[in-house]
DNA sequence: TTTACGTAGTGATATACATCACGTCTCACC
DNA sequence: GGTGAGACGTGATGTATATCACTACGTAAA
């Protein structure tokens, strides 16, 4: 029964874990599952923002662009993930693009709906806090890695956030889970894609970083932070 | 008598803003005023994060430094503001040096009271899920502008920035609340001194801002829109 | 009064990185 | 099987801006 996927969709979520059955089901019962195909926006910058998305499966890619068509990647996004991060509590915009990179079956709230639930249960405003804190911890790290860094520490210490939020670890390695060409990473830390690519080269000739069959990356994470002291 | 002053700061509190009678006496019971002297250190980075503080009086510098000992200037915070903005309900560490830049009166809450009451009242809640928003909405444009500007488009921006922080509008233009240096201004973006010292004269030029006696900036906010298009 | 220190101001130089301009490879599609 | 669109890869060149090096001013301390 589709009621029945959902929650157990919901449960995946790392905003809703830890939920009992009776705080679960009314989030359930507002919820709608529903799939994007990859290539297609799930909003614009700009749009009215009356809903909010939780991550079942696929990749979804928030990003911004100039006028120029410079784009800045702000994530890559996957199971378990929530987006947006901010506008609640007041009739606001989507503030970032949202495009599906790999089809993509999402959970969609209403926001007012979500509001409601959030004030109703402590125990996910608190879930809701930390989340709302660590994003802010981790864009302030991006912010401050991007004023005090060069580019080459810029880009190690990307592939080392990368591995946090889109890795697996697998023995002393992490396995990033998502497909990302050099041009995706040059545009999540603003350089160029000739340059992301001999950066790249030059950590593969260190031993560093290296692709399995599949194209994933592998990444020796110990050995990585070592280059940033 | 000294519980009636804390009252009377905490209502100029944004985050407090809009509070009953009944709603405001809890916080003010396990709030406690205490001065800062100018250059002391509120707190450092890496301190384990006990409290949690709101600005009467007095200018606050949110920084963090790296080994060389360059500077990245997260904020300069004054009075209503609150920090820091992550580390509810779990236990962690600042983030960021905070260091007092003009003697200031710092309303002070133990953090784990200040969590008890948030959950206590969902008006509260909701005031802070904005503020968190507005924080996250706020870092994710520094880090776009960072990412997709050049330099003097950025200088612009931060401008603009430190009106609506810091400033007051007279007339058709802004006046900053608070001094800055060019080395300041630079460390706020990752810019150089001579680099800042260089735009500021070329923005005065083109009589875009100004000095006021006391040394304050002027700012044509609107005319400065137009630079970045 | 002198010394010391922080800031503003400004030319000269160095350089990291973007940009340009190619070639090659793969894959999708008519 | 050819053609076009993306991707990777890599040298050559250009440039924004960091860095260096200095003068000058103001203020605080000795």
């Amino acid at each position: 029964m589709k009621l029945e996927v959902i929650k157990s969709h919901l449960q995946g979520v790392s905003l809703f874990k830890e939920l009992s059955e009776e705080e679960i089901q009314p989030i359930v019962d507002i919820s709608l599952l529903r799939t994007y195909p990859a290539r297609s926006f799930v909003f614009m910058q700009g749009d009215p923002l009356d809903r909010v998305f939780f991550i079942h499966s696929g990749k979804v890619k928030i990003n911004k662009t100039d006028l120029s068509g410079k784009e800045q990647i702000v994530s890559i996004l996957q199971d378990g993930d929530m987006f947006p991060h901010a506008g609640f509590f007041r009739k606001g915009n989507f503030p970032a693009h949202a495009e599906i990179l790999e089809t993509a079956e999402l959970i969609v709230i209403p926001v007012g709906e979500f509001e409601k639930i959030l004030l109703k249960y402590p125990e996910l405003c608190i879930k809701m806090f930390k989340v709302l804190g660590e994003k802010i911890v981790d864009l302030q790290n991006r912010l401050e890695e991007k004023i005090l860094r060069d580019t080459y520490e810029q880009i190690v210490m990307l592939l080392l956030r990368l591995c946090k939020s889109n890795g697996v670890r697998i023995n002393d390695q992490y396995k990033l889970t998502a497909h990302f060409t050099n041009r995706q990473l040059a545009n999540m830390i603003g350089t160029s894609r000739e340059t992301m690519n001999r950066t790249i080269n030059r950590l593969r000739n260190k031993e560093l970083i290296d692709t399995d069959e599949e194209g994933y990356f592998l990444i020796s994470s110990e050995k990585l932070e070592d280059e940033i002291i």
